[in-house]
DNA sequence: TTCCAGAAATATCTAACAGATATAAGCGGC
DNA sequence: GCCGCTTATATCTGTTAGATATTTCTGGAA
């Protein structure tokens, strides 16, 4: 079945933004969307050729020779409409930390005390991201139509960071019985 | 770097628990990891033949002619303990209903408003599987060491689908302010 | 001014992976 | 004895991540 490409979506998005590069493409990706998207040059170049034999962007003079700046065109932007309202295609989970604390056991509990540590941290870290973000945005697009819909995206990254903190801390007391067992953890040949 | 396939570590933390044929696997994980993990017959299949052809595993008689029931061996267990121990390599965010509502303006309201209203009543259904499974866990596996490693997974999908649940309304609310208009999509690409 | 380091930029290749599909054996009901 | 279902094995294709090769441009040191 289609499994269309969602790169697709994500690239005629940012090009809805303004005209870009490849290789701008990939930045504003990674820096506007990173929170909850990502594409790789892999994917990047084949979709912009992809798109321009169809004629739903055009190739300009970029800023060097031999650099090209991608246009959306209306066509590009009629096409962007369709792919925004097909149905979404979940990703397929895949979470190494709830992997790995899954078979705790084998892995012992202090490896995954350890590990809940830095989820927390990393959490932490990302939570002040959000917020100063939230903040920065708030002031710097205060008028544009775009607004709210970047807030609920980046409200889902924020709540989504406080979430992981008190999970982790839940998750912390709930190991709490366990003793230490030193017949499980830390194979010493491994990495 | 070595991109180290995460579906050894799924295939062989389902065989610790006990031998199942290669079906039976996917059942298991699609059953009980399915809330963070997924594999597909794909990519069972040549992992389970590499992880014959090492030593890791061994094939048994399967329950009919042509089945073959694998079961791990000892180094297979220890191979486990150190891909367990190895550095988690997160999956690159797909967040499709983020991507939708990031371009929302393109999209129209609307069918944002749709969309996150199916979001939350996906995750009110979930919320409910979740609080079903840990009780009937709890009860189940009462005495089992691995119990406590298993409610900590548990735990992450229920306030995870909590979470979605409380953000879906907040989101919502920021939409609100936005008139309906219907013709929305305006191509002015003015942006 | 020339040289060099590094950034910007373009492009390609491989391994990992999801999902679809082909096939067949056993099993119950009718 | 046929039909449909589940169990089971296996493979193929399109999608994707990430590594890497290469070139052009820019700023600073010699």
């Amino acid at each position: 079945m289609a499994r269309r490409s969602q790169t697709e979506t994500a690239v005629l998005g940012a090009l809805s933004m303004h005209p870009m590069t490849a290789y701008a493409l990939r930045e504003a990706i990674r820096d506007v969307l990173g929170h909850f998207w990502s594409e790789s040059f892999g994917q990047i170049y084949p979709t912009l050729g992809a798109l321009e034999r169809q004629g739903h962007v055009e190739r300009r003079e970029g800023p060097r020779s031999g650099s090209s700046t991608f246009v959306i065109t209306d066509s590009g932007t009629a096409r962007l409409r369709e792919l925004l309202n097909e149905p979404i295609t979940a990703a397929p989970p895949r979470n190494g930390l709830l992997l790995r604390l899954f078979f705790g056991r084998t892995l012992g509990v202090r490896k995954c005390r350890e590990l809940l540590l830095e989820a927390k941290a990393d959490a932490e870290r990302n939570l002040a991201g959000y917020e100063g973000l939230a903040r920065k945005i708030s002031a710097e697009e205060k008028d544009s139509p775009d607004l709210p819909y970047v807030l609920t995206t980046i409200s889902a990254g924020r709540r989504s960071a406080e979430n992981v903190i008190a999970w982790a801390d839940e998750a912390l007391a709930l190991l709490g019985d366990i003793p230490a067992d030193d017949t499980t953890p830390t194979n010493g040949e491994s990495s």
